[in-house]
RNA sequence: GGAGGAUUAGCUCAGUUGGGAGAGCAUCUGCCUUACAAGCAGAGGGUCACAGGUUCGAGCCCUGUAUCCUCCA
């Protein structure tokens, strides 16, 4: 074995290994319950991240542990066609080569994107690969597969008949680059410099207000005063009301409109006047509802002005501005231009701003499903958001939501099933084209993307086949890991269409992690340059060590930094383990079986004690992944490890092997194999690759760890006995290295040891254990007695029950020793003041729970026999 | 405007039913001790953002304030 862990060297061919045993597949076992997670399938449209590499590593972590436990696992994988997205990025690439979608049309272009996938496809499951990740991939589905197609139109007709799907003509976010509608959700507000702009609409009428013959309107949109049809006051506006009724013209467009009275605007903002434009604005659009006004489209589909806006057809909604404000200013409109800073919204997608369009499309009418599913949290049925206060995010979205735009302008994704006769124009809604379908044109859009996505859980398992044997067995799902960016796109929506449609929710459990940040703390992104590839941090630590850092590295639900500092820390854990596991392998020359347990009546201190601690380990581990808190998980895993079993029971372990019987040297090897046994297991979920190659390389049973038992706490290992007892120890073992440190005496300087205990009990333990305390603090000679007799010049360790003197003459500053102890003194005088005090008081003792009282009276007597100690050694330092 | 998160050692972060403040990295000192020098041994370092409150007892619970971040409108 090699001195230092190789990454490399671990990894190689471990994973097709696996796969070939068939490990990632479903035991079938019919006894043991189920267990199953859907994969977030990763969208088709690139490389995975570090954000896929964290939420992936939850996933495995998981359900290796469940495996392990016997449980039948299934870890279903898969990918999403992210329609806009992938299409957007099909585009890019067409457009570098000076061609357009519309050149190709659209069933080439969909070849295209086929491509596209097939190419990405494959390096995604090199990547999945690389992170080791036990998915069964027999199973693996696509969003567009025909299965899933089919649920889609399942689903589709089914609330169109429902009535909880329908067509119709709003305002709806336009998205002129990818020219398409977008949902709610798709559009990112972000502040934008703007500006108001102060136009003069003059009175046609001869009216005049405030001695003016013209209101004052303030827009931050000039290029949409074509589509002007009003405008508008508040009714209690006291300041406007003579003026309701009365006709204004739109400069530039000469149309005259009507000044109108609508609750909708707020007397205070701005004006408290303002222009109604209902084909491009949503809240102009219901007001001109509620007042039958016109609504005019002065836009292409590509924001560009249409025939409707004169001479600036044709030109771009900015450029037209442009041009607008300069000739408002030019013929005296203009009154003022005041700067702002405004929200804007942009596509998520292409990063475009977005347009208010007014279109026919698809929606979902989503009040009642968003009341199912707000009523199923109120049942034993509800999912288990992780951390909790998620469920607030999920429930205040579900309570204001507004129906969802489902319809896409592109051709890459799901066709909804809606047909419309080419001469009556009839429309048709169902699973399959009419039987006569030459008279029918089927609709051209697409479903949003995270319509399929929303079925997910239960469309990979067959439904809506509802005898599919795995629907059956691994629906609904036990746990859903994903990012808190994600709850509305996709885990809300997967939530009340699993319900409507199987009556179930789709898992128990919805663990949610965050992002990952760069080591300044900001959003890892393509502009800023600062995204990491997973695959190079592989490369260079190795995926176990990327593991580990992403489980230990935050708590759920927390954003997490990535810093190659802290993936060093994780390799020099790994390092360790690699280590001490090559310690351990070392020693172990001739036994062939897995190791066993000698018989508990030879178990030595150590023994009890490292047993003891593995045990706890054990019980915290479980408890703790539990309770999806693998930081804490990780955190007892790395102390167990490296404070217990390294630093202390494979030093001590040393002595057995080196001077130890032949029965003792036996037994010790097959206590450092199980230990070193269980801990693999223990953090195998964990470091899937490191682990399975150190398992194989000692006595083993079966023919893999990840198909191994997980560990499980026997209480006949606890020994708290064993654990104050070593707690003694070792506490023995630091005063005098302590001291050693103190006084510049390395091990190699042979010096004399006193150890006064105030209790034969104590001194026993020494006693029994003095080949530690020879190996550890290497003492020429080594008294221990309830009467010692002191030396004067010596420097000293006061423990609980015991103080430890090492004479030195020579090394001696009896000033600072004196010095050393009355800081002793003073720090314990305050641990003895404060203990009393708190046992003083009358309503601790009554109120505290009796082991707190307890616990403190013990400390207290243990403060006070140090702190007597203390002064009896600063006296007789006095006296030397 | 609404909601949520963060604020703890120089830096990055833990701290799970309230019961004497922790880790990694960094710093200082000493060690090539035969698993590991990317290691070992020892040491220093914090008014737990601030102000109130509840409690015998608060980093933790409540109220308010400040700063930063995210989401929603």
């Amino acid at each position: 074995m090699s001195t230092k862990y190789d990454p490399t060297a671990v990894e190689k061919g471990r994973y097709a290994w696996w796969q070939d045993h068939g490990f990632f597949k479903p035991s079938g076992d019919k006894k043991a319950h189920p267990y199953s997670i859907v994969i977030p399938p990763p969208n088709v449209t690139g490389k995975l991240h570090l954000g896929h590499a964290w939420d992936t590593t939850l996933q495995d972590m998981i359900i290796r542990q469940k495996r392990m436990q016997g449980y039948d696992v299934l870890w279903l994988p898969g990918m999403d066609h992210a329609g806009i997205a992938t299409q957007a990025k099909v585009e890019a690439r067409l457009r570098k080569q000076g061609i357009s979608r519309y050149d190709l049309g659209r069933e080439k272009f969909v070849q295209q994107v086929w491509d596209w996938k097939d190419e990405y496809a494959d390096i995604i499951h090199q990547q999945w690969a690389k992170m080791g990740i036990s998915v069964d991939y027999d199973r693996e589905r696509f969003t567009l597969d025909e299965g899933l197609n089919k649920a889609v139109r399942k689903v589709f007709v089914d609330l169109y008949n429902k009535g909880l799907i329908y067509r119709g003509t709003y305002i709806i976010n336009w998205d002129p680059q990818a020219r398409t509608a977008l949902s709610d959700i798709e559009v990112i507000h972000k502040d934008d410099k703007g500006a108001f702009y102060h136009v003069k609409y003059p009175f046609t009428d001869g009216t005049t207000f405030n001695g003016k013959d013209y209101i004052e309107i303030a827009t931050t949109r000039p290029e949409t005063m074509f589509g002007d049809e009003a405008v508008a006051v508040n009714p209690h506006d006291e300041r406007y009301k003579e003026l309701v009724g009365k006709h204004v013209r739109v400069p530039l467009v000469d149309r005259e409109i009507e000044i109108i009275a609508d609750d909708y605007v707020t007397p205070d903002f701005g004006t408290g006047m303002v222009k109604i434009t209902p084909a491009h604005d949503p809240n102009d659009f219901k007001v001109g509802k509620r007042h039958n006004l016109p609504e005019l489209n002065t836009m292409n589909e590509d924001a560009s002005m249409n025939e409707n806006a004169g001479k600036y057809e044709g030109m771009d909604r900015f450029e037209a501005r442009k041009a607008m404000v300069q000739d408002l200013q030019d013929q005296g409109y203009m009154l003022k231009i005041d700067p702002i800073v405004h929200s804007v919204g942009h596509s998520e997608r292409t990063g475009v701003q977005v347009e208010a369009r007014l279109s026919t499309q698809w929606f979902v009418k989503m009040k009642p499903l968003a009341e199912a599913a707000l009523k199923n949290q109120k049942t034993a049925d509800r999912v288990n958001f992780i951390p909790g206060r998620f469920e607030n995010t999920f429930t205040q979205w579900m309570e204001n939501i507004h129906d969802w735009v489902i319809s896409r302008q592109l051709w890459w994704g799901h066709r909804i099933p809606a047909w419309y006769n080419k001469q009556t124009g009839e429309m048709y809604v169902g699973m399959e084209a009419p039987k006569d379908a030459e008279n029918w044109e089927q609709d051209h859009d697409v479903l949003d993307t995270w319509f399929s996505s929303a079925l997910w859980p239960f469309s990979t398992m067959g439904w809506p086949d509802t005898d599919a044997p795995d629907y059956k067995r691994y629906f609904p799902t036990s746990t859903l890991v994903t990012g808190y960016d994600i709850i509305f796109f996709w885990v809300s929506r997967m939530i009340f269409q699993s319900l409507e449609f199987t009556g179930k929710a789709p898992f128990k459990n919805v663990l949610l992690h965050g992002l990952i940040r760069d080591e300044q703390g900001r959003k890892m992104s393509k502009s800023l340059g600062n995204g990491i590839d997973p695959m190079d941090v592989i490369a260079k630590y190795g995926v176990d060590a990327l593991r580990w850092f992403l489980v230990t590295g935050s708590t759920p639900g927390q954003d997490i930094r990535f810093s190659y500092k802290k993936m060093d820390a994780a390799w020099n854990f790994i390092n360790k383990i690699w280590n001490a596991s090559r310690y351990v392998i070392m020693n172990l020359d001739g036994m062939e079986h897995a190791p066993q347990l000698p018989d508990k009546s030879k178990w030595d201190l150590a023994d009890r004690w490292i047993l003891a601690k593995l045990n706890a380990t054990v019980q915290q581990v479980n408890a703790q992944f539990e309770k999806f808190e693998f930081g804490e998980a990780g955190r007892a895993l790395y102390n167990f490890i490296w404070n217990d079993f390294c630093d202390w029971y494979i030093e001590m372990s040393k002595e057995k092997l080196t001077n130890g019987t032949p029965t003792e040297k036996e037994d010790t090897k097959n206590i450092l194999a199980y230990v070193l046994d269980q801990t693999l297991k223990l953090i195998h979920p964990i470091m899937p690759f490191v682990t399975e190659k150190l398992w194989l390389s000692m006595p083993h049973d079966g023919e893999s760890i990840m198909v191994s038992d997980y560990p499980v706490a026997h209480a006949e290992l606890a020994d708290a006995n064993a654990v104050e007892q070593m707690g003694d120890l070792i506490n023995l073992i630091k005063a005098v290295r302590t001291i050693r440190n103190d006084a510049g005496a390395p091990l190699s300087k042979p010096v004399n040891m006193l150890i006064k205990v105030d209790t034969e009990a104590l001194g026993n333990i020494f006693r029994d254990n003095q080949d530690y305390i020879q190996r550890f603090c290497h003492p020429a000679e080594l008294t221990i007695g309830t009467e010692v007799a002191v030396p004067k010049l010596a420097m000293s360790g006061i423990l609980a029950g015991a103080t430890v003197y090492i004479p030195m003459a020579e090394l001696v500053d009896l000033d600072e020793e004196k010095a050393k102890v009355q800081d002793e003194i003073a720090k314990l005088q305050k641990e003895v003041e404060r203990s009393a005090k708190k046992l003083g008081n009358e309503k601790f003792v009554q109120n505290a729970p009796e082991k707190v009282v307890t616990d403190e009276r013990k400390k207290a007597a243990e403060w006070q026999q140090k702190l007597n100690a203390a002064k009896e050694r600063l006296a007789s330092l006095e006296n030397a």
